[in-house]
RNA sequence: UCCGGCGUGGCUCAAUUGGCAGAGCGGGUGGCUGUUAACCACUAGGUUGUAGGUUCGAGUCCUACCGCCGGAGCCA
């Protein structure tokens, strides 16, 4: 007998077949009752009949507990009453093991007792469904990068000193060598991988020891970086726009089993799928003034400010030519206006923030030098980042997307916590 | 870190002015042949976050601490 899985049920119409599975829920209604069956890759509605099985298998009803692993024997058939339409009509049932006291019921669940319970929570519907998104999002990620050239270039997560000077960092011992860190973003060394591989990517989680208690934030997160050599400004917003296009419409093509249990509205996500706009932080600023915010000039955007500037817009948001002082050292700078830099925020729409941070790099090696002095960076440190600058050095953009983030925007979420399956943030390490 | 809010059975919540701590879910027992977080009946389950204080009397008022939630800043 064919072992099959919920999500082929549609191919063994009027066959027997066996699954494998825990017990999500089970009703009963005297001589009937119905057993509902989850096995990671959907729910099917099991029935069982009083004078079609045996009273050993029909006692089941008893012994059987939500979260009791079984494997199940039945016939297939299509049914107008079960949930997706088909249903099993089970002949016998094998069981694993029974789960005693399973603490998270089909009702609700407060946040900390549903954190606390997080190994458990992964369990449930909705969180099945946010977590086959995630899936979706990071392969529809590495499948356009793979159609376009990208090579997969593993940037470390131990590094001796921080890519961006101001964010605090995690530190851990390393042997005779002082303290290491871990990674919050792998750009540079990707700036050393373009020069060998023309464009590169890596994709990992990063760590970030900011005291931010937000409903977009994490300590540990995962993050694509892309870099592109000979590429600028311009196209490298192009290259994000298409990438987050791509995704969309994968999302939406594939997965619209779990749009629909976590109610993702997807118009909204099909109206995302189109061109995206372009703004400078000056006239940014100009439109949020305008709109009472009291932002400054040479200021990042508040999260109030990211809600004001999308609230009237479908599509995401590219805020371009930032003030130098409020980025990083290796931005590049506007040739028309120096005090600007050639970096480019993507903000989602609907209120869900920053999700790619992105530039043309420093190509020119005294600026960039001046950069560091400037911000008292340790020169030593970076003498092998200058390096790039010194041995056919080359124009060159990429940008960092984070994973979650855009989790949170593709499944509607309200909090990115339930886009990872073991949230780490600044009070909660376990479990 | 700052501002605001909340801590009551395993879980989610009620408890009027300071006056007998209660319900649903989950557990247990029984019933029901098409249930959809099924339903019906019965049943067990409590040091009201901790430590003090006010009061004849505190879940309720006051103080401190602890924990959590929401927001801000910083960022992806």
């Amino acid at each position: 007998m064919d072992w099959v899985f919920v999500k082929d049920v549609k191919d063994y119409d009027g066959k027997e077949v066996m699954m494998k599975g825990w017990v999500y829920n089970k009703r009963s209604s005297g001589k009937i009752w119905f057993l509902i069956l989850r096995d990671g890759t959907g729910i099917i509605q099991g029935i069982v009949l009083r004078n079609e099985v045996s009273e050993d298998v029909f006692n089941k009803r008893d012994e059987l507990s939500q979260e009791s692993s079984i494997t199940i024997n039945g016939l297939i058939h299509k049914d107008k009453r079960a949930p997706g339409g088909y249903e099993i009509v089970i002949r016998d049932i094998t069981v694993h093991q029974i789960a005693n006291d399973y603490p998270i019921s089909l009702k609700e669940h407060g946040v900390e007792f549903l954190m606390d319970n997080r190994h458990l929570w992964l369990r449930s519907k909705k969180q099945w469904a946010i977590l086959r998104i995630r899936h979706a999002v990071y392969y529809a990620i590495t499948e356009y990068l793979n159609n376009n050239d990208f090579i997969r270039f593993d940037s470390p997560l131990l590094t001796p000193n921080a890519c961006e000077g101001t964010t605090t960092l995690f530190s851990v011992p390393y042997f005779n060598l002082g303290n290491a860190y871990l990674s919050q973003s792998g750009q540079l060394y990707l700036e050393a991988g373009i020069m060998s591989l023309g464009r590169v990517y890596d994709f990992g989680p990063v760590f970030r020891a900011e005291k931010s208690k937000t409903r977009k934030h994490l300590t540990e997160f995962w993050m694509m970086d892309a870099e592109a050599a000979f590429v600028e400004h311009e196209e490298n917003m192009q290259i994000q726009e298409e990438l987050i296009r791509y995704i969309i419409t994968k999302v939406i093509d594939n997965n619209k089993v779990e749009l629909d249990i976590i109610e993702r509205d997807i118009e909204k996500l099909k109206k995302a799928d189109a061109p995206f706009k372009i703004i400078t932080h000056k006239d940014a600023v100009d439109f949020l003034r305008d709109k009472g915010s009291e932002i400054s000039y040479v200021g990042d955007l508040g999260a109030q400010d990211e809600v004001l500037l999308t609230e009237n817009s479908d599509v995401p948001i590219f805020v371009e030519k930032w003030p130098k002082e409020t980025k990083s050292f290796y931005m590049k700078r506007d040739k028309e206006n120096p005090d600007l830099v050639l970096g480019a925020d993507l903000i989602a729409p609907e209120g869900y923030g920053e999700i790619i941070g992105g530039s043309q790099r420093e190509d020119d090696y005294d600026l960039l030098l001046q950069r560091m002095k400037n911000d008292n960076m340790p020169l030593e440190d970076y003498q092998w980042f200058l390096d790039l600058r010194k041995y056919g050095s080359v124009p060159h953009s990429g940008f960092g997307v984070g994973l979650e983030r855009l989790v949170t925007w593709m499944a509607g979420v309200p909090h990115i916590r339930e886009t990872i399956p073991f949230p780490r943030t600044i009070y909660r390490l376990e479990p």
